[in-house]
DNA sequence: CGGTTCATTGATTCGCGTCAATGCAGGTGG
DNA sequence: CCACCTGCATTGACGCGAATCAATGAACCG
């Protein structure tokens, strides 16, 4: 780990506007066109910018946990991060993945819903959620904005419910692995191989799974030839429209 | 079913704003309180009324289909709908229930993620969504009032995909029993005995369970008198606690 | 009062979970 | 540079919870 000797998990690289704008001005922001930034014009970008603090995390470190009260939204940058929800014997949900240009709260609740962990080294781009609910109000362009994004997420659920309720094993990891390729390519990113910075057992609890069950089923896939596993967390899409059969009914 | 007989599924009883303002003037609307209507003040509230009207359902009724556009939302008044998505092959999944002061269509999306049916006679507010979206600029108001309650679906969503990847049968129906028995009481109607308006296969189709297994449930916890049975749909709840204690564990 | 629809109950099956062992890659220190 | 350790993935044997298949029962309706 380079930069800063971790004394915390969550570390502030500088502190405020400045910071921000030196270490990460909105001008080559990688995520600026995929981000909800890419419906402000210069001069709200600018003030978007003032309230933000640009973050780096670890892996496996903590932005926060379910049922905090929620301070803080955020704009991921870089990397990969998991929102997941825990029962109290242990057993958790992985509701989402989070990857560049994805927005972290836009349920703006009181409290967080779920907690959110790094995946991977982590760059955010973090608001006050006071502050931003301030500004919601002038730059209503990014209000509808986050209607939109919310909309999106409601839509996302509803298809993670389908495959909860109703999808097979095979169909739930085809399901899984086109949704990772479509964002992937959506980011401009290749559609395969697809890149999984997450482990056999988080795709597990993200689709209802055990560990074993989602390692049989890429086993599985890798013999009829649909996929190919050329290291553990690379996915050869091989046969798409195959996959895309099999996502979608047997 | 006084006011019109039932030619078609889908009656619009009077169009426009004279029958809305007729049959149901905002004044004693009787989910005024609890709606996305309760943001606003008697001026913003008449703008909505222009451009709403009512809509009755019989059960049964389809009110739109999945991946059709997206042409109105709707308040429910009275009654209760199942909102669900289909696979190829039948197997369906229940995204969600509504009931009178619950919004249909928060999502602003071009076209439905999900089907939407009357479970009993429904009464219904209905906007046209692009009418809609011109009133939300401006009242501001009301559409960060749509924000708030996309976030509160959301945040639904997430316990759902919970309870679907990870609870058992047990904690499934338990974890149902209380989310409709809050919801009632969230309307001013008893929390014990809870009514439920949907079939043992709707419940299943909701809980990702079969008709066979949510049967067999409900019989399991009368036989071990957390609840009881008074009619096929009615539930007892004789034993909150014990509920919610299955309900989040074991 | 017979027919239809839905709920319940029972017998059996099966997909996935559980438990357990082995394999494999990356990191560390001798 | 290699032996070892550690954490993760894979594979196998077995069991269980819920699905499936099938029959019966209860409520509703013309």
């Amino acid at each position: 780990m380079a930069a800063a000797p971790a004394s915390s998990n969550l570390q502030v690289v500088g502190g405020g506007a400045k910071a921000a704008a030196q270490e990460s001005p909105c001008d080559d922001c990688a995520i600026r066109e995929t981000s909800v930034c890419e419906v402000l014009d210069p001069p709200q970008l600018a003030r978007m910018r003032a309230i933000a603090t640009i973050l780096r995390l670890e892996p496996g470190a903590t932005l926060f946990q379910e049922s905090d009260p929620a301070e803080h939204l955020c704009n991921v940058v870089e990397g990969a991060v998991k929102l997941y929800k825990l029962l109290p014997d242990g057993r958790r949900q992985i509701t989402g993945f989070l990857f560049p240009g994805d927005f972290l709260g836009v349920a703006l609740n009181k409290s967080y819903a779920y907690s959110a962990e790094a995946m991977t080294n982590v760059r955010l781009c973090r608001f006050s959620r006071n502050k931003l609910e301030g500004l919601l109000t002038e730059l209503p362009n990014l209000e509808r904005r986050l209607l939109e994004v919310a909309g999106n997420e409601l839509v996302a659920a509803q298809d993670q419910m389908l495959l909860l309720g109703r999808k097979t094993a095979r169909e739930r990891l085809a399901s899984f692995l086109l949704m990772v390729s479509r964002r992937a390519a959506a980011r401009g990113r290749p559609a395969s191989p697809v890149d999984l910075p997450m482990s056999r057992s988080d795709i597990g609890d993200y689709l209802g799974l055990t560990t074993e069950t989602v390692s049989r089923t890429f086993t599985q896939l890798k013999k009829q030839g649909t996929i190919g596993l050329p290291s553990q967390s690379k996915v050869d899409i091989l046969k798409r429209a195959e996959l895309e059969e099999i996502a979608e009914a047997g």
